[in-house]
DNA sequence: CACGATCGTCGAAGCGTTTCAACACGCTAA
DNA sequence: TTAGCGTGTTGAAACGCTTCGACGATCGTG
């Protein structure tokens, strides 16, 4: 491989005017930069990654903490991962994908300067892995909200307006008597702050609206849809109005509907969050509140690079959820019999 | 942050011995190797990884060039990707993500020294980015094959003998007419070799079976795998076994096939050809060929290695296929009838 | 016309490791 | 007694880049 200095002797300039060529960050005449770049080219010289990471301690990477395994949707990951990765290419960055359970990896990248800065996933309220990254010198955004950021910038939908969001539309079709249908109880029990912020949007809209709502934790099985779908219509029977909060169940909610002899769109109206094109690859297109996944991976990577750049202080950002009607929801029984 | 030579005073001996004390590289005797250990500990000493990659030529990296977006599954996306994550870890590497897009990030992390290698997913036959790692410095494996491996080292599932396997499966079981719902046709415009591959030891074992196959292309659609089973039933009526090819159409198929009438695992018998835990969300758990998402990440990531402690000869390792007997399959007609 | 800026370039000092050659020491063997 | 050997340790030279301070040349200004 040719080194920094074959360019330059080819170049019949010194090596540090190879570098400010590179870099930018001194004025070189246009005659010297031709000369440069064109020895640069027929080399076919790149520099050297860990060279000039030791030489100005920065690596041009970021590390991405994702959950690879578990439940939470894997669509949606990949969504997520596709968002930051191609952000990060913007900003001539690469992406080092770190696992959810590889805790021991955040010191490993950090202490060992392998990344310039870190994004994180699915962040639960009171994530073990946030006190550690507070600790590090190289910034971080977390997609989701902890209990307690520590000076952390934060990224994700609002889940709460998207809660209140989704019962104002039902209720505004006529429906008195709304359900949600969502995370599994692990997800529950982990308290993952999205599910629970969806929740109290959902019930404080409800209240205010008097309607009322039922609640229904559900894993992500064709069983596990069935049956909070049953219990829901067994102890709930006079719901028209369905959120369904919950990828993975999505599909098999709508087939054990069916299977009940309920007809989504006209007897019962289903509101789902998820990205769209999983609304969208359903029996029937969905009424839905996007969750902009490769939206939100983008932002956190912009957040992760101004705080890179400058001493910019921590922020969070919590984007306004959108509303889409389509096929699945209609109006309810208030609506049609007022 | 420490620096070797930090821990170098603190415990009273020589750079140099701090460095074989880590890298074992050299024989060390007891106490000095404790006191080192100690002073390590006592500081919080991470090798800087950019000088290390400097010095001593490695990164302990590998790279992983994943489809982020595009039709392919997107769990068994997310399989190999685990897979390939989890085991470059036993090896003490990290991984750097690329996405299949990004061409030039080869050249990029390749050149650049940022990797010691790269495993790269969903090869094509006719794949451009194969002649470029095949031009460097980097073993590589792939996860598929490509019509001229150059040298490369490759793994997959068997393809061919899955399409056998399938077929000899429903031929045991009495069937004289089957079907492949398969890829999507940009899969196959795309010459991706596993689709041909499954195609051809289909047709193979179908002839020498006896037996009559169509086969159809599918958009992973929820009306593509309508059309697909609405097209096969009109033009084939007299098929009784399917095997499904296509991890996102697969719900669909089986909601249609439901709504024409046909009892899947009675009336008609279906195979698929996906990652256990898809076969077995489905309405019914299906039979079905594995396709080892995770193992086949984990094996790429040992050939990697071999390759790159020792210089070994490229290989090629074809995993044999299993198949599951469950519920979506059953005797058919000529068994019955016979 | 002399003065200080500004521009473009250079030399050299790091950055934090690894690793090679060398050496000190205590053995054994001759 | 000495040569030779293995064991454990060291010093110093890379590794390839960035960046600081310095310097000559060119410029505008008073």
């Amino acid at each position: 491989m040719a080194t920094i200095d074959d360019v330059a002797k080819a170049a019949g300039v010194s090596t540090s005017t190879v570098s400010y060529v590179l870099s930018g960050k001194r004025p070189i005449s246009a005659p010297t930069r031709a000369r440069v770049e064109r020895a640069i080219e027929k080399l076919g010289y790149r520099p050297h990654a860990g060279a000039r990471a030791l030489a100005s301690s920065r690596t041009n990477v970021i590390a991405l903490m994702a959950p690879l395994r578990v439940g939470v949707s894997v669509p949606v990951i990949m969504q997520f991962v596709a968002g930051v990765v191609t952000r990060a290419r913007d900003f001539d960055h690469d992406v080092l994908l770190l696992t959810q359970d590889d805790v021991s990896g955040l010191d490993r990248v950090t202490s060992g300067s392998m990344v310039d800065a870190l994004v994180m996933m699915d962040i639960e309220a009171d994530d073990p892995r946030v006190p550690l990254v507070a600790a590090a010198k190289q910034p971080t955004v977390l997609i989701g909200l902890p209990q307690d950021p520590e000076g952390l910038s934060c990224v994700d939908l609002d889940f709460e307006a998207a809660g209140r969001l989704a019962v104002r539309h039902l209720v505004k079709a006529g429906h008195t008597d709304v359900a949600l249908i969502g995370s599994p109880p692990e997800v529950l029990r982990r308290h993952t702050s999205y599910a629970e912020r969806l929740m109290r949007g959902l019930r404080d809209q409800a209240k205010s609206s008097g309607v009322r709502v039922k609640v229904e934790a559900c894993d992500s099985t064709p069983s596990g849809a069935s049956e909070a779908v049953d219990t829901l219509l067994a102890t709930a029977p006079e719901t028209t109005g369905i959120i369904v909060h919950n990828e993975g169940a999505l599909p098999h909610v709508l087939a054990r509907l069916a299977e009940r002899g309920a007809v989504v769109g006209t007897d019962m109206s289903v509101v789902a969050v998820c990205p769209t094109d999983v609304a969208l690859s359903q029996r029937i297109p969905m009424t839905s509140i996007d969750l902009p996944a490769e939206d939100i991976g983008k932002v956190a990577v912009d957040m992760v690079m101004t705080r890179l750049e400058g001493e910019q202080p921590s922020e969070t950002r919590l984007l306004a959820p959108v509303l889409t009607e389509r096929e699945s929801s209609a109006y309810g029984p208030a609506a049609v019999h007022g």
